[in-house]
RNA sequence: GGGCCGCUAGCUCAAUUGGCAGAGCAAUUGACUCUUAAUCAAUGGGUUCCGAGUUCGAGUCUCGGGCGGCUCACCA
């Protein structure tokens, strides 16, 4: 049977349940216990006349028929549980349709809880009933679903036949929860800002841009939530962060979604270090809640997340890992000698690289791959920072730190700027950089501008990635693997949909 | 966008130098009252990603296209 036939035989049978009097899918069903709650029901040392009856629901994964009795599995959101069905125990009508049945199918058991002669707690069903069928297959029940295009397209079945996909979802979840609490306990609020803005800002990146038709403007879909943030700092909010998407209409990778989920913290009256403490706390307080420890395994390496992390100028760290002391060059009259000593050590970078890129590119190609252990990297140089503050005595550099662990950036955060002068200034050099054809230079705000003219409080501001914070904490390789719908090309399913609907047709 | 690799039954995978497209699971039918990747017997199921080309003959070789993975570039 080709899979159409088999979906119209399935289609079928659903019609003959229902000419037989049963529903297929009814609208409600009640369960006494999930497949966790009904392992722990049961009771060791009692006899099976007095273990408590349980019900409970979910999908049916191997079936195991055996004439005049079966065993099967369901499987809900807690997990697994065992159930075993007589013939002469359920009746002819319940153990015909169980034997009916597909794998995929869910399905309602109510009866006792025991154990088999194997050990495995078990419900004896008393009383079975479909609520709902499936109409196509589930994929190999033993090795799940290997091809990466369809575990992303179609994630549903990841999650079915992969359980570690579904742990991975549920620790996303956790990661992101604990965050929030921690953040809520130390009298952080939550706030919301707008997605659709008809101006970008608070980040170096291209945006995406849409229509908005009742006011006939374009708008474009934030790419940080920064300048709104800073307008909350503005009007009075002290503590406050975000949990949001932020679209940036950049490339696809192992580390890039061109959307994915940001925290913005600002705290009113902190600097760049009480956010390290920040940082440092809420990481290894977050593994700590939910792996139980603040060390985490990392590609067979122990990686301790205790605070306090250790702190390095990002020119200590350039200096010891490329040999290059970035201060030695002047701003200016020495970035054409800095660019020529970062191409002696094999960087390939073109003519006339702007001494700030030059800078990050020390910092990705020949730190960041050491930087396995936690590290803060502080006193970043002022060109690429346009909303930092610059630090005091030393106009080049500003207050500005990321937190590395695993070899990735995890966090990116400054003292921020808050004199609207030099905010201005900082704006003009950009729009030269514009000028001269850098699409991504941050636009000039006078709308934010005028904000901070009314006066900012001194503030610390902070950056998370948390697709990437969940990739350090989980293990995982591909960004693809902690969301749960990967940004993909418009692909074959859409036209193997139409197909099948086609060959139905047909049919 | 460049390079490399992959795409065969619903799923996981085979197919020798270019020589009849196969297996396990899933499906269908039957046997089976403690199985758990149940087992046993039988049956059905294919646009080999798509399109050209070479050839007596293409899953296999060549060219073009599609989708994906890895990687480089990009993404501070």
């Amino acid at each position: 049977m080709s899979d159409v036939e088999e979906l119209a035989a399935r289609r079928q049978a659903v019609d003959d349940l229902r000419a037989a009097g049963i529903e297929p899918f009814p609208a409600r069903v009640s369960r006494t216990h999930n497949a966790k709650e009904a392992l722990e029901a049961y009771q060791p040392d009692v006899p099976e006349e007095e273990q408590p009856t349980v019900t409970v629901a979910g999908r049916m994964l191997t079936p195991r028929h055996m004439g005049k009795a079966s065993f099967l599995h369901l499987q809900d959101g807690s997990g697994k549980i065992q159930v075993y069905a007589q013939r002469n125990t359920l009746g002819d009508a319940q153990f015909d349709l169980l034997k009916s049945l597909h794998p995929g199918d869910f399905l309602w058991v109510s009866g006792p809880v025991f154990q088999t002669r194997t050990g495995e707690i078990t419900v004896r069903a008393r009383e079975i009933k479909l609520i709902s069928k499936a109409l196509r297959p589930l994929p190999d029940k033993f090795h799940g679903i290997r091809d990466k295009e369809v575990r992303y397209r179609k994630r549903y079945l990841d999650l079915i036949a992969n359980r570690e996909s579904f742990d991975r979802l549920m620790l996303r979840s956790r990661i992101v929860s604990t965050v929030r609490r921690l953040l809520e306990s130390r009298g952080f609020i939550e706030v919301e800002t707008p997605v659709l803005q008809s101006l970008y800002g608070g980040a170096h990146a291209r945006p995406f841009t849409t229509h908005f038709n009742a006011l006939g403007e374009d708008l474009y879909l934030r790419i940080a939530l920064e300048l709104y943030h800073k307008r909350l700092l503005i009007g009075g909010v002290d503590k406050l962060f975000e949990i949001g998407r932020v679209f940036r209409n950049e490339g696809l990778s192992r580390k890039h979604n061109p959307e994915f989920t940001m925290l913005e913290l600002y705290w009113a009256y902190a600097d760049y270090h009480d956010i390290m403490s920040l940082v440092e706390w809420f990481v290894s307080e977050t593994a700590g809640q939910i792996f139980g420890s603040p060390i985490i395994e990392r590609d067979g390496q122990q990686i301790d997340l205790t605070p306090p992390w250790p702190r390095q100028t990002l020119r200590e760290a350039i200096l010891q890992y490329s040999g290059i002391d970035f201060t030695a060059y002047p701003v200016g009259e020495g970035d054409a000698a800095l660019l020529s000593a970062a191409r002696e050590r094999g960087l390939q970078i073109p003519d006339r690289t702007p001494r700030g890129k030059v800078i990050d590119e020390l910092l990705s190609t020949f730190v960041e791959p050491h930087l396995i252990e936690p590290i803060f990297l502080y006193d970043y140089p002022l060109e690429l920072s346009p909303l930092a503050k610059t630090k005091e005595g030393d106009p080049a550099l500003v207050e500005r730190f990321e937190a590395f662990a695993g070899a990735v950036e995890l966090a990116n955060a400054f003292t921020e700027l808050n004199d609207p002068q030099d905010q201005r200034r900082r704006f003009e050099a950009q729009a030269v950089d514009r000028e001269a054809g850098d699409q991504d230079a941050h636009a000039f705000d006078e709308d934010f501008l005028e904000a901070m003219e009314h006066g900012m409080p001194p503030a610390g501001g902070l950056g998370v990635g948390i697709d990437r914070l969940t990739m350090f904490l989980t293990g995982a390789e591909s960004i693809k693997d902690v969301i749960l719908f990967p940004q993909m090309r418009r692909g074959s399913s859409l036209e193997d949909a139409e197909e099948d609907a086609e060959n139905e047709n047909d049919l």
